[in-house]
DNA sequence: TAATCCGATTGCATTTTACAACTGGTTGCA
DNA sequence: TGCAACCAGTTGTAAAATGCAATCGGATTA
C-alpha cells in the first residue's frame, strides 16, 4: 500500500496519508482514549465508525507506519495496535486543529476540554504527551495497552474530561 | 450544504469540514499561491484537479463559510474566490502539516520551502502572515487578486520558492 | 457447555472520485 | 468585425470508496 504523490508538496502529501474521513480518527481514539484493540475502537467510537472501514484504515495505516500491530500475550485472538513515530509526531497537529475547530464548529463542550487543555498547555505540553506516548506505545507497548503503564498527562486530560461528563450529567 | 455530525469532537468535525483529499489544497492555494480565479486554481494545480471535483469543492467550502465568491469588476465572466476568517484561521493548521509532511513524507526541496520557512518563523510569523491574509482577502480582495495590495510575508515566502525552483534549474 | 467476545470479512446499495469532453458566453486582438 | 483564446463551470460515464448489516471460525469466560 503506497501513496499517490501527485506532487512532493508537503501539505498535498499529508492529505494523501490522512486527508480522508476516518485515519486522524482512529489515531485520536488511539492516542487520547488509549484505545488499543479493533473491538475497542470499533464499539467506543462516539463517531461509529463501520467495521470495514476501520479494518481497511488499520491495514492502511499499518503500510504507511503510522501504527503497529502486534499479538496480545494475554489473550490468543486479540491484536495490540499502537502509535508509531510519525503519529505520535501529529500530537500538534491534532493540537491545533482541535483548536480550530473549537473555535469555529458545533463543538460540545465535554469532548472539546482535552483540545482546550491542550491549546492552552502549548508546545511544552504537546511535547510532555509526546513523550508519554512513546513510552506507552513504543518502548512498552503491552503495558501501555492493559494500564500497567500510565500517561500523566493523558491521566489529566481523561479526567478533565470525566470531570466535564460528570458536571452536565448531575448538574 | 452542511455537515453530518456524527459527533461534536473538534477533531471529528475538523476532519467532516476539511478531512478529504482537496479541500485543504484548494485552500493553499489560494494561501499561499494567491490564486483567486477558477481558471487559475485549476490550471497551476500541482496536483491536478479535476475541474468538476475543483468546482465542487469551492461551491462547499462557501457554503460552509471558509471562502467568499465574487464578480470580478474587471471582467464580466471572471469570479473572485477569497479566504474567510475561518480559512485564514487554518494558517497554524497548515504550518504544523507542513512540517509534519516535510519531515515524513517524499517531498521535494522546493516545494517544501515555504514550509520550512513557515515552521522557522513560528506563531509570530503566522500572525503577520494572517494580518496579511486578512487585508488580501477580506478588506481589500479585488486589489488582494489583482496584485495591487501585497503581503510582505507572502513575498518573503514566493521569493524563497522562486530562488529555489531558479538554482535546481540552473545548477 | 453455552453464551460471549475476538478481529475481521462478505454482500450489497449508495456515494464519491476521476477523467475527458463539452457548453454558452466574454474578451482581446488583428 | 471576426475569430481565437479564455471564462466558470457542467455533463457523461466508469471506477473506486463508503456505509451498513449480517456473518465467520476460533478463543475465552461463566
Amino acid at each position: 500500500m503506497d501513496i499517490e504523490r501527485r506532487s512532493g508538496c508537503p501539505i498535498n502529501l499529508s492529505m494523501e496519508v490522512v486527508g480522508d474521513r476516518w485515519s486522524l480518527v482512529v489515531i485520536r481514539d488511539m492516542m487520547f482514549g488509549n484505545r488499543r484493540h479493533f473491538r475497542d475502537l470499533l464499539t467506543r467510537s462516539h463517531e461509529g465508525i463501520a467495521s470495514n472501514i476501520l479494518a481497511s484504515r488499520l491495514k492502511r495505516l499499518k503500510a504507511l507506519g503510522l501504527i503497529t500491530r502486534m499479538d496480545d500475550p494475554s489473550h490468543a485472538q486479540k491484536a495490540i495496535y499502537s502509535l508509531a513515530e510519525p503519529a505520535i509526531a501529529l500530537v500538534p497537529v491534532l493540537a491545533m486543529l482541535g483548536a480550530w475547530g473549537r473555535r469555529f464548529l458545533p463543538v460540545t463542550e465535554e469532548l472539546s476540554i482535552r483540545a482546550q487543555l491542550l491549546e492552552e498547555g502549548g508546545p511544552a505540553l504537546w511535547e510532555d504527551f509526546m513523550r508519554d506516548l512513546r513510552v506507552l506505545h513504543i518502548e512498552d507497548p503491552i503495558g501501555g495497552a492493559n494500564g500497567t503503564r500510565k500517561s500523566p498527562v493523558l491521566a489529566r486530560l481523561t479526567q478533565a474530561y470525566l470531570d466535564v461528563r460528570a458536571r452536565k450529567a448531575g448538574g
